[in-house]
DNA sequence: TGGTATTTGTCCGTATGTATC
DNA sequence: GGATACATACGGACAAATACC
């Protein structure tokens, strides 16, 4: 992590808002101040800072300086917020977890499946289900259709521990851009049957669309949640002056 | 709109992208020829092309070029991933919209209150709740709790219209970042009351964390939606490389 | 009220590295 | 290897907002 300079200094930037080296409401050290201390052009630093902003840590205030809103208290549980597997998810929450396959088949995608899932219809595909355990809870199932042609040689093994690590180590292929969709939708019998609903009757759902380094999509994922464990973390700037 | 040059072209590119002049999974033109096309820096267009990719529109593929990943049909119909208000976001729709009133009150945050807000303890605020009404139908309760010595002067007028409207172009502050938690809770009786809820027993929450440009959060907000039309869109680039 | 220094915002030009074809 | 294309990094110039005297 952190081989690239603006990134390096990204990093630690964060680290120390989360020490509260620079605490909430505070303002950051000048530009010049920082370039400085990080000997590095102004266009590095400000990209870093930008990044920053981009999640939420600071906020630039013309003329002023780049104040801190990042809050300690409000650290996020369980946040999916990035493209992350839920494997890393876990690990960064310390939390005991567990994937089981419960469905994996191959076929091709018709028309119904094509206009949901956005994979052309024709196409080779793995279909596959997972349930989703932390801390001994079921808290997720998922419903994964991943394009034979570039997922190759999936398994129900690499399905048990993580896909992403075979797609990213083994296939060496980059997933690089994540389009995501939050809905509520009535619970499902197998919603029913495999999390353990008490006397909700919704699940939260997350339609993901993942896109490789080719630019195409190869995999689209349908993630439902337990709703009382579910929780997303959004970040928004404001840029229209309409 | 786009009085600033990198914003001009990025408006450019989007609404090319958007009338398929530049179509799915097609390569934009190089930097070179765009940089010549726009007659700007490289930072400049560079920057633009940025701003695309963060709202998956393009990703960038090192060495080949810069493809699109926008697709026309899967356009949202009620986007809310971004800092716009409920009007706002009904013009872009162009739905009928309506929002009522039906609570209006001054209190000063207590200690319970200030956990669930941010807001310190002993703060005036405005407390408005507000029904949110598109094509007839109630859709969203808003829970408002705005401080008082930053949104001066609030009516019942102002609500029952856009309060965004209110803070920006009457008191000249600026909305810069809003933070986002969205999560499924289970309806209150409130809920049941206002919203049209038929079977459901859940709703979904947007909890908003508003910040001005002096980089203090002035506004929480609670929004309570009807789940069969929630529909959020996120979007992710992947980072780490861990 | 006004002038000056500080700080962030925009924009440009250039050099070098790295991936693709 | 060479051409093309994107990625990183540096440095400088001017504008705009703010703070301070």
């Amino acid at each position: 992590m952190g081989r690239i300079k603006y990134d390096k200094i990204y990093e630690d930037l964060k680290k120390k808002i989360e020490l509260e080296v620079y605490g909430y409401q505070q303002l950051l050290p000048s530009e010049n101040n920082l370039i400085k201390e990080y000997t590095c052009s102004r266009n590095t630093l400000r990209r870093a800072v930008a990044q920053l902003a981009s999640i939420g840590y600071v906020q630039s205030l013309h003329g002023k300086g780049v104040c801190v809103i990042y809050e300690q208290h409000k650290k996020p549980g369980f946040m999916l917020g990035d493209v992350e597997s839920f494997k890393e998810a876990s690990i960064r929450n310390s939390r005991e977890n567990k994937t089981e396959v419960v469905h994996f088949s191959e076929l091709t995608a018709d028309e119904v499946l094509s206009r949901k899932t956005g994979i052309p219809a024709g196409t080779e595909i793995y279909y596959i289900q997972r349930v989703r355990f932390m801390d001994r809870q079921a808290l997720i199932i998922d419903h994964n259709y991943y394009r034979k042609d570039i997922v190759k040689g999936l398994t129900l093994e690499i399905a048990e521990n993580s896909i992403y690590e075979y797609i990213e180590n083994e296939l060496n292929e980059k997933v690089v851009t994540t389009k995501r969709i939050i809905t509520v939708e009535k619970a499902t019998e197998d919603d029913f049957r495999y999390l353990n609903l008490q006397d909700y009757n919704c699940v939260a759902v997350i339609s993901n669309y993942t896109y490789n380094a080719e630019g195409i999509m190869f995999e689209y994922t349908q993630s439902r949640h337990r709703p009382d464990y579910f929780i997303f973390f959004g970040q928004a700037q404001r840029i229209k002056n309409t």
